[in-house]
DNA sequence: AAAAAAACAAACAGGACTGATTGTATTTTC
DNA sequence: GAAAATACAATCAGTCCTGTTTGTTTTTTT
């Protein structure tokens, strides 16, 4: 109250200043080294003093511009979003439109593959286990993967078009290759395991071939497998 | 050397006294408690003083036990390992062996699924991506993984014997299973979402079925998808 | 150039955690 | 029943963590 009213006497800072930019590449610095944290030792062991270490700051400097451990975790969360979508953005940009589709399949599968094997989704991973039991973390977290879906669902109908009527099978679709694909991942975080992969997504590629194909029948041959009640 | 020495010259322990059925049942009471604590507040902010608080003792009592918090998360993780190589048995087991292929491929799912839904599981997922940043913890989890798989290797044999000579087909079927089902029980651990469960369900059941009967053929077919280089 | 604001660094304070230690109670052995 | 072993409880000590406070430096505004 008192401190608005008096901040509305004043001109707005500069924010093209030297400050104001090193205030920003601070900023970054800082985030870059949560995200850091996250994956070289653990979302569970990521203190405010290591971050510190990390970025090359003082504690007290960071507490500066994040006040609290828990505006730097939101932050922060905030910045993972923003580059996964970036990253998953990059690998889906890469797949060329004019390909068959089932070439487009594949070459987008592989695109989904590299981004979940990224350290930026092992952050990630982190993340989501740990707001299980934080329910700050969660609600943060939960706006977060809304609006990556969002995301996914955007590049997919551009990657995609063909998709675009295939109602629930295409739902299908979607939920086979996130669940499988997303548990491979997970595995792999586990255990560092690259067998198999190339043979599970040469599977995953027909099977999304199939699925699309049942749209091109009508009438009961839709129920035969994939919709079974 | 000298311990061992002195103690080669008394008798053994009488296990069969009331301290020694005492202190079993603290043993597991404790290691019951860390397995809770896992669960509900999650590994990363499990202590001693919270396990003890669990399990209704003091932590000096505790330490008497478990002398270091390392040595109880080893047993915790031993006891977790016993526990769910249990459940697992437990849920297969009620898959009767006469039940038609495609009956007991889906029985199996389902109590594959009952098992992955369980609180023992997500204990489980917290070692697991605890582990990621903990080699103590990491090496304890590999051992119990490793035995894990064999008893689910064992459990299969017995519930689908006609799987026996399927070789690729047989490790396509473990692997999708696997990735895709503990996937989607990662999925739900992250943000529980029912839906969609029961169609996964299905369309895997039926996968599983075709790559079955894959094995019924002979020749290039055998190459057609699944095992496509 | 002085004043104000922003940024940075260092130290303080209280709490939490683990392992070590000391003391007490219970059970088993002789 | 006394001694030994086991089990349990309480306290101590050192370390680490987060938020608060104080002091210094840098940048911007006046």
């Amino acid at each position: 109250m008192a401190k608005e009213a008096k901040d509305s006497g004043r001109k707005e800072r500069d924010k093209s200043g030297w400050q104001a930019q090193k205030s920003a590449m601070m900023r970054d610095t800082i985030l870059d080294a949560a995200l850091d944290c996250f994956v070289t030792i653990g979302y569970a062991n990521t203190t405010t003093a290591r971050i510190a270490e990390r970025a090359g700051v003082s504690r007290g400097a960071m507490l500066h511009h994040f006040p609290s451990k828990s505006e730097l975790m939101q932050a922060a969360v905030e910045y993972l979003h923003q580059k996964l979508v970036g990253l998953y953005a990059s690998h889906i940009e890469k797949v060329p439109l004019d390909l068959p589709v089932d070439e487009r399949n594949r070459a987008g599968l592989e695109g989904y593959w590299t981004y979940l094997r990224s350290d930026l989704y092992v952050a990630y991973h982190e993340l989501c286990v740990a707001g299980r039991t934080d329910p700050e973390l969660q609600d943060i977290l939960e706006d977060s993967i809304a609006r990556f879906d969002e995301a996914i669902v955007e590049s997919n109908r551009r990657l995609f078009p063909e998709w675009s009527e295939r109602g629930e099978l295409y739902e299908l679709a979607m939920d086979i290759t996130k669940f499988l694909m997303e548990g491979m991942a997970v595995s792999q975080i586990v255990s560092q395991r690259e067998k198999r992969v190339n043979r599970m997504i040469d599977y995953l590629g027909d099977r999304l071939e199939e699925i699309f194909h049942e749209g091109d029948e009508v009438g009961a041959a839709i129920h035969r497998h994939s919709l079974r009640k």
